[in-house]
DNA sequence: ATTGCAGTATTGTTCAACAATCCAACGATG
DNA sequence: CATCGTTGGATTGTTGAACAATACTGCAAT
């Protein structure tokens, strides 16, 4: 052994060693089945079925839909039970304020910031397109998301990276209240593919602009669908 | 009765009538002891002793328990129990990225924005004065707050408007962690109102370089303090 | 068509029990 | 003296059952 004990102080922190629960494992899973679209917006979650099937108590299912609901993916109606969350219009809307005061500053930003976070962007196109060829259409929109996450990540705040995640899984949600895997992340990969040219080669102008244009343009096509959709369900 | 049912609709909608559970009851009576300090940063809530002392079981005392840690405002070990969060000197610094993320942008793009939201920045100036007149440096400190949230609003997202409140109930719990209420936030109010004043005068460059040197300003007190003090308390 | 009133199903909450784990104290060992 | 097992006690993790409170359904009455 040497003298001192500097190889403990290098290895990782505690955090990583997760040592998680069984309500978080469970609203892990629940987690990635409301993203992934297993669970429908709309759809109740009855509390005696899903301890059955998960072998958990009510207890602790209800500790999951806790944290779950905090993350606007569940909604809890008092008396009725827990919900995966069906965004409306006005909830697009506010994704889309949401992620343009996170993403556009961030991009602005992007000068002093350290060059790995900017590869990181380009990753998640590359993978985007990798996905593309693939037609892989999934793993297409996850790629999609990664790069929007990339990009907010720009500001160097952890805080605002799981803010960003929260938005984008709540965005994702958006995608499936109306089914449309392909058609709607299609369009928008040669445009993140700009995004990231722009900020490699310093031009931070340029790629806020270009993600100005992308993201209206992505939130009329999702808002009329919207109206479209609730003007006809809501008569 | 008239012919249609437009009084009903223009009634406020549901969930303005809470219709809470004790569990969130609970959480809510929790988050303020935390944010008004009666909970010190790093104490640990036993279970046993808090769901006898209010009168709810261990399990709703759990879920609250999940909403807040949720929120950061408690850590929870696994098998050891939770604790009031003690922000670190890394939480400040992360803080304040997150702060300038969310705050400087909305104040550059506050033109095109509703009066009102600027209106409530100005409210927010004169109570921290008012209660600065009356030396309630408690009461300052809440004026400061909704100073900051109400610029933060500025962005027009209420999905940005609960995350801005989260980052500064966390800050909150900084100003705790180093008793020091009245001294930290007595120098910001003037610069409270001149950027208030940049603002309501449609000049938003001055408002941001303005709001950009509190920012920094306070960051470096708080970064500094903290540093000291970890130093002496880790050495 | 609306209102009033069962009955039923589900959630809200509590309680008690046990398993799993941490922690502090003690002693053994080198 | 410092370090390392061991042991016992305290606290959390999780469960299952029970009961209260509430929402929903269907039907009868107006």
């Amino acid at each position: 052994m040497t003298a001192t004990d500097d190889h403990i102080d290098r290895l990782p922190a505690p955090a990583l060693v997760p040592a998680t629960s069984q309500a978080e494992r469970v609203a892990d899973m629940l987690r990635t089945f409301v993203i992934d679209g297993e669970l429908a917006p709309g759809v109740r979650l009855s509390e005696e079925k899903l301890s059955r099937k998960y072998r958990v108590s009510r207890n602790t299912l209800r500790e999951a839909f806790r944290l779950l609901s905090r993350e606007r993916l569940l909604v809890h109606h008092m008396h009725r039970g827990v919900f995966v969350a069906r965004p409306t219009g006005d909830d697009v809307r506010d994704l889309f304020n949401a992620r343009r005061a996170l993403e556009l500053p961030a991009v602005r930003g992007a000068t002093e910031v350290a060059k790995d976070l900017v590869g990181a962007v380009g990753a998640a196109v590359d993978e985007g397109e990798a996905a593309r060829a693939e037609e892989d259409w999934w793993r297409m929109g996850s790629a999609n998301m990664r790069f929007h996450e990339a990009l907010a990540a720009l500001a160097g705040s952890v805080r605002i990276n799981e803010f960003m995640r929260q938005v984008l899984a709540e965005t994702r949600l958006v995608f499936h209240v109306m089914a449309a895997p392909k058609e709607f992340h299609d369009p928008y990969l040669p445009w993140n593919r700009r995004i990231h040219l722009a900020l490699a080669a310093g031009d931070t102008q340029t790629a806020a602009e270009e993600l100005t244009e992308y993201l209206a343009t992505s939130e009329r096509q999702l808002t009329t669908a919207f109206t479209e959709m609730e003007r006809s369900a809501g008569d």
